[in-house]
RNA sequence: GCGGAUAUGGCGGAAUUGGCAGACGCGUCAGAUUUAGGAUCUGGUGGUAACCCCGUGCAGGUUCGACCCCUGUUAUCCGCACCA
């Protein structure tokens, strides 16, 4: 079968594939489930390029060894489909992005099918079916019944290319995650989900869970749970508080001034008493022409403006402090406002010493003339919490003072921010909400969803970033569900994040018109039991779905806290010349390219053979030649297997051969199992013979990676069924270990010599026989024998010194 | 600045977690086969002409023994970032 070919057979066994629904998950509760995930693509135009292949082919290899182990495995797939890129090219082409979207998923399918991938492709999800939307729908109802959806004024970043709002998440470095256009700030009527409510939740949830810890901690950062105090500062001849957040309680004898975020209501409030209102009215508008890109950039000179007229009392101590407004005190944290100690924060040392304030040293140990100081010491200047030496005590003293003279409470932040809900656009979910004068927002009853996208020509947004939507009048105008009386549709659609948060959850009863998925059958399924994906999706995707989930969970729609008991990451695969693939470098490479040259078995085996799993690694034609090579090797070793029963000479080989592969595949490390089984090929070549019995392992190893050609071989060799579904092979542990041993003979921890003896060699006779040895001789001559170790199995090491 | 990670031949990367550094593959060199090229097969391949010797970013330390542990340091990548 000398270079087999492989177009024949990979379409033969594609197709038996599909026709007996090999890889589909059945709905029997009683056998061992395994539940597989991978991250479902966006259908793009430019078609999948070997980053996808990567993507899966982790847990393809992982679900196809599930199944040989008995498993009743689910890997489904699906298409995250809404989204800016097939709108854009709808507006530009005039397509429908219906059309477009349909044309890509049957492109991906397609490709997918030609790479031999195991799915069950029969749950299909597509979030624009209506028939998925209709229940992204359905729990965004949930949600607003249950107080997690509002509708507030805010700062939005704003992209004037794409004309939306962004979220947080989607514009980082101040630019649109989608154009790479600079975002401005814009204040509009945006929705919310409040998944700050969530944010204990999600960061409790990390416990119990096998996620890797840099996952862990990026998530933990982004939620960013910090603890310290709320405190209340009188403005003086007012009864107003002025309420800061701080985590450093204990600092509050150091307070020389306070500062003020410059969208701070209490600013407008006292407008008439603030004696330099025009000069803050211009640092105003100055601070709102900056985009958050541009403040967070000019970190170290500090801007502001004291407030004339206005000042506080700290509430320890009854001194009368300074108020300022600067903007590196940002309304979205905290409180909008903050107590400056500028002796011991860094901020609030520079923008004292800029404006003259003093600064008061409470805790010793710095020279704050410097700098400010943030490690610890003994309280100074500070009445009751001088001599505390203990950063806690002295937070723990303040806090029981606060709390006694009800000035301030315990208090808890996030850096988490509410989740911006919503986009002007077209291709996306509509958000089911009627706006009614009379009731104010009401959800569209459930038995209305779905909420379709009625159908328009043109999908350009509207002037200041209205959705097409509000241009469909005959969508727009309805009646209130509760009142009857004619009311206006919300136009916005739902972000791409939408669908994505719970697709894993339609899988399981993927055609259900009832309820999402019916209960046994996620009682069954869930949690997935290992999800595997890009590391770029660890603060958005990842939290945003966990959060989804969390709810479903407490409103008892789910029977699971956490969906996903395991998750892993993947390097991504750069292109040959080591950097990331891009349509301008020209450096993509499309794996039907690869199929047609080399074939899909090739193609997948040298994916999991370039380097590790999880690291990123270019692309290296040669390497996938290397790859062909092996597995042609492969296929001719039907021309030698003869017989039935061991090999002496390989036995130990093919177990130890089998437990690598075996236990390589669990930890990902796919590079070394096809490693493993490169070498006991070589073995098998040099031993120039192998039985039928062990050509049928070898095949059934091989099949997670090149299982078209494993099909065909173990076809060859007789074998029952499809290799696919054969059971996965087993060893002996104690076949695993060699009779005979090579020990290293070490002097002064060098290598000098090695000799072979039996396994069971005691440490005796092995340090004897290593001292016989005339290079270890050469070295020992005229020595004495300081100390001698025999490491078993391994080493024997000589410690000698000149006589 | 904070958090996470990485550093090993010409290249991608191994190393049972403190025990023979460089598995496996690529590349390369030599040979076989071939009219030739390609393909294939066999063998060699960290440096060095070389036994010695030197070698896992750099400098120390612990140990009989360190890619692995400790201290310091440099470089690169990723995430967050005026978070009070």
């Amino acid at each position: 079968m000398a270079n087999y070919d492989f177009k024949t057979i990979e379409k033969k066994w594609q197709d038996r594939w599909e026709q007996e629904g090999a890889f589909n998950a059945v709905d029997d509760f009683t056998l061992p489930k395994f539940y597989g995930l991978i991250e479902f693509p966006y259908p793009s135009g430019a078609g999948m390029h070997v980053g996808h292949i990567k993507a899966y082919s982790g847990m393809e290899v992982v679900c196809r060894k599930r199944r040989m182990q008995g498993y009743n495995v689910m890997f489904p797939i699906g298409f995250d489909a809404f989204g800016l890129p097939a709108e854009n090219y709808a507006i530009k082409t005039g397509m429908h992005p219906r059309v477009v979207t349909d044309t890509n998923i049957e492109k991906f399918s397609g490709q997918l099918k030609r790479a031999g991938f195991s799915f069950d492709w029969t749950r299909v999800v597509d979030t624009t079916d209506e028939n998925y939307y209709k229940w992204t729908q359905w729990i965004f109802l949930k949600m607003f019944e249950n107080g997690l959806v509002f509708r507030d004024k805010a700062f939005v970043n704003y992209c004037p290319h794409c004309k939306v709002v962004l979220s947080n998440e989607d514009s980082q470095g101040g630019k649109c995650d989608i154009c790479n256009s600079d975002v401005v700030q814009k204040s509009k009527d945006v929705w919310f989900l409040r998944i700050t409510e969530y944010a204990d939740k999600l960061l409790d949830g990390l416990k119990d869970i096998d996620f890797p810890v840099n996952i862990k901690a990026q998530q933990e950062n982004w939620i960013g749970r910090s603890t310290g105090a709320f405190v209340n500062f009188t403005l003086t001849d007012t009864d107003e508080m002025l309420k800061i957040y701080t985590t450093r309680p204990d600092t509050l004898f150091g307070v020389t001034f306070m500062v003020m975020a410059p969208e701070h209501p209490l600013i407008d409030k006292y407008a008439s008493r603030i004696a330099n209102m025009d000069e803050v009215e211009a640092y105003r508008v100055e601070c709102g022409k900056k985009t958050e890109f541009e403040r967070t950039q000019l970190v170290k000179d500090k801007t502001g403006v004291k407030l004339n007229g206005l000042s506080a009392i700290n509430p320890v101590n009854g001194k009368e402090i300074p108020i300022y407004i600067s903007d590196y005190v940002m309304m979205g944290y905290g409180t909008g406002a903050i107590m400056a100690v500028p002796a011991h924060d860094q901020r609030d040392w520079e923008f004292a010493k800029k404006f003259g304030i003093d600064i008061i040293e409470v805790i010793k140990g710095g020279d704050i003339e410097q700098e400010a100081y943030t490690g610890d010491g003994e309280m100074v200047n500070s009445d009751f919490l001088n001599g505390t030496t203990n950063k806690k005590d002295s937070i723990e003293k303040m806090l029981s003072f606060l709390a006694d003279k009800g000035i301030g409470e315990k208090g808890v932040q996030y850096k988490m921010k509410d989740w911006a809900f919503n986009r002007q656009r077209y291709w996306g979910e509509p958000i089911p909400i009627v706006h009614c004068e009379k009731c104010g927002m009401v959800g569209v009853p459930h038995d209305e969803l779905p909420l379709r996208l009625p159908d328009v020509k043109n999908f350009e947004p509207g002037e200041g970033g209205e959705s097409p939507l509000a241009k469909i009048d005959e969508f727009v105008n309805c009646t209130c569900p509760k009142c009857g009386a004619p009311a206006k549709r919300e136009t916005d659609t739902m972000p791409q994040w939408a669908g994505s948060s719970w697709y894993f959850l339609r899988y399981i009863d993927p055609k259900n018109d009832d309820v999402f998925a019916a209960e046994d059958k996620l009682k069954y399924w869930l949690p997935i039991d290992w999800y595997n994906g890009g590391m770029e999706h660890v603060t958005r995707h990842l939290i945003y779905s966990r959060f989804w989930h969390r709810f479903l969970y407490d409103i008892g729609a789910v029977p699971v806290a956490e969906p996903y008991a395991k998750r892993t990451g993947l390097g991504v695969v750069l292109g040959a010349d080591g950097v990331k693939m891009s349509k301008s470098r020209g450096n993509v490479v499309d794996p039907d390219d690869v199929i047609k040259q080399y074939g899909a078995d090739t193609l997948r085996t040298y994916i999991m053979f370039m380097g590790d799993y999880t690291a990123s690694a270019p692309w290296n034609e040669s390497g996938v030649k290397g790859c062909k090579r092996f597995l042609d090797r492969v296929a001719n070793l039907s021309d030698i297997a003869k017989g039935n029963g061991v090999t002496p000479k390989l036995e130990t080989a093919m177990h130890k051969t089998i437990k690598k592969v075996s236990q390589d595949i669990e930890d990902m490390k796919f590079n070394t199992a096809i490693a493993a089984m490169m070498t006991l090929l070589n073995e098998i070549n040099n031993v120039g013979a192998m039985t039928l019995d062990e050509l049928s392992t070898f095949v059934r190893l091989l099949c997670p990676f090149a299982p078209h050609l494993c099909e065909e071989m173990w076809e060859q060799l007789g074998g029952e069924g499809l290799c696919s579904l054969a059971q996965w092979p087993s060893y002996d542990e104690s076949k695993c270990v060699d009779n005979e041993i090579e020990i290293a003979v070490q002097v002064n921890g060098k290598v000098r010599d090695r000799f072979t003896v039996p396994a069971d060699i005691d440490a005796q006779s092995a340090i004897a026989m290593a001292k016989e040895l005339d290079k270890v001789k050469e070295f020992t001559n005229n020595m004495a024998f300081i100390k001698e170790l025999y490491v078993p199995g391994k080493l024997v090491n000589l410690v000698v010194k000149p006589l």
